[in-house]
DNA sequence: GTAAGTGCAAACCATTTGCACACCA
DNA sequence: TGGTGTGCAAATGGTTTGCACTTAC
């Protein structure tokens, strides 16, 4: 999926913001993504960014990611679903591409007549790397 | 686990505010508290909540639940921890209690070295009343 | 040309903080 | 009485919005 396949208007702002949620591999949030732009020559206004996250969002192009810690981050959405396990230590952020959470809705649906739309699962704890620093 | 055994003082806000908790099925935000607290004729800050669901939660009396739509609730934590179903028409919230996401977090164990702490599972749907419902 | 997108500044809203006062132990 | 807790009001920080201007198509 990209801008214009989503009846979006291809600007400089929005070229810059998909091009690098494709090629970074930890979810963005927004004034990340605004440094990075910058970094790249691209100068974008927070609610642009802001809006059209928000629209990539809406159309499918990137999702959402929470790690509860009150900012709104986004990744591409056009690698398979996953989770991730934060490190609480080095902030540093693993995918999780074995989610068997299927088999948890299945049983929520089948028990509780629950339909299950979509679900977050994240995980903290300590990193390999930092485990082994002797500090 | 209570106020006092927790070295807290005993003061009219936290009485009322464990109170809430314990007798309450759903999480809760501060907003919600004050309200609830308010019922039953019991006047708190805003701040004094913040504060005082901050210190239970250290404390180990209450435990966090983020549903990522930007309010922070708490639930008592004297109940085995579950997860939570969330109905994102009626906002009804059933607790998901058979949670087997261990298998998974000892995965990550074993694969990535990654020691996890804690996660946060939720899911987001629709619930059975609201499917039965025609409108 | 026109609708969609942007920039700027102000508004919003949950949460936090500084400080003087109140109160529990 | 001393330290902990509270209330009030202001500050903070991420996010949203109104509006005039710009740009893609």
């Amino acid at each position: 999926m990209d801008i214009k396949n989503a009846g979006l208007k291809t600007t400089k702002a929005r070229e810059g913001l998909l091009h690098l949620f494709k090629y970074q591999a930890r979810p963005l949030d927004v004034s990340e993504s605004i440094r990075l732009l910058k970094k790249r020559g691209i100068k974008a206004d927070q609610a642009t960014v802001y809006r059209s996250l928000s629209t990539f969002s809406d159309k499918g192009i990137v999702r959402q990611v929470n790690f509860n810690d009150g900012v709104v981050r986004y990744e591409i959405a056009d690698k398979p679903e996953h989770h991730h396990a934060v490190c609480v230590k080095c902030n540093s952020i693993e995918d999780i591409m074995d989610c068997s959470v299927e088999k948890i809705e299945k049983q929520i649906s089948e028990k509780k007549g629950f339909s299950v739309l979509n679900h977050s699962l994240e995980f903290f704890g300590i990193c390999k790397n930092c485990k082994n620093k002797t500090s």
